[in-house]
DNA sequence: ACCTATCCATAGGAAATCTATGGTTGTGGC
DNA sequence: GCCACAACCATAGATTTCCTATGGATAGGT
């Protein structure tokens, strides 16, 4: 029954990463955003997202400290780490040679 | 360990399915198109290929004939059928609106 | 005789994502 | 005062997809 997926999948943690290098940010915030940037395209659903983000945690690609938000509430907050900065480098190379490869096998010819 | 994928997830079918819009084709020799258009940047492993091929007939996107190869071999040839050439239409709608996205998340702005 | 390339296919496991839950805490409307 | 809703966190279980490993058959070259 063909599901509309709502991202890639393998891109997650890179879209994770990319949207922390701007700015330490807390999970809901990080769906907020992608969502926003993505121009309601790309949903991060909150089962997905805070796996993922355990996952970062435990690579060492993120740090985490609990605080306050502007709104008065208890947050996490994530902010990327240098090893997390090399990550994102990383996956942004290999993101955009496999575009690249998938379009050369689209393209018509 | 992070491993270097052989390809995106959730692209396989629609480069299946783009290949054998071109032409009727065998499971193997979809493989070798695949990575000979990629430039060797995408690998299809038979444990991937097989099963998809399978799924792909299920949803009767793509229909089978055993026919001899020009090497005089028994070989699975598989067709695109009309639903699946609408199923690529559609594959290829989303993938595009999806990498469009990402790079919105991505850009630096 | 052997090796390699050509060809098919499945089983089992690993990884990523979604669905479904469940919980806490501010704030604004009534 | 109460209720609904938004803002937040998190996990368990199912599903899907892909990879690794395996096994098998056959043609052609050396």
């Amino acid at each position: 029954m063909a599901k509309r997926p709502d991202l890639l999948p393998g891109t997650l943690d890179m879209l994770i990463l990319k949207t922390l290098s701007r700015a330490p940010m807390h999970g809901y915030g990080i769906a907020l955003s992608i969502k926003r940037q993505s121009e309601d395209v790309l949903t991060v659903e909150e089962g997905s997202l805070y796996p993922a983000l355990q996952r970062l945690l435990l690579q060492g690609w993120v740090k985490a400290e609990w605080k306050m938000t502007e709104t008065k509430r208890r947050a996490r907050f994530y902010t990327l780490t240098a090893a997390g900065r090399r990550q994102l480098g990383l996956e942004l190379t290999q993101f955009e040679q496999m575009i690249a490869a998938i379009g050369r096998v689209l393209q018509d010819a």
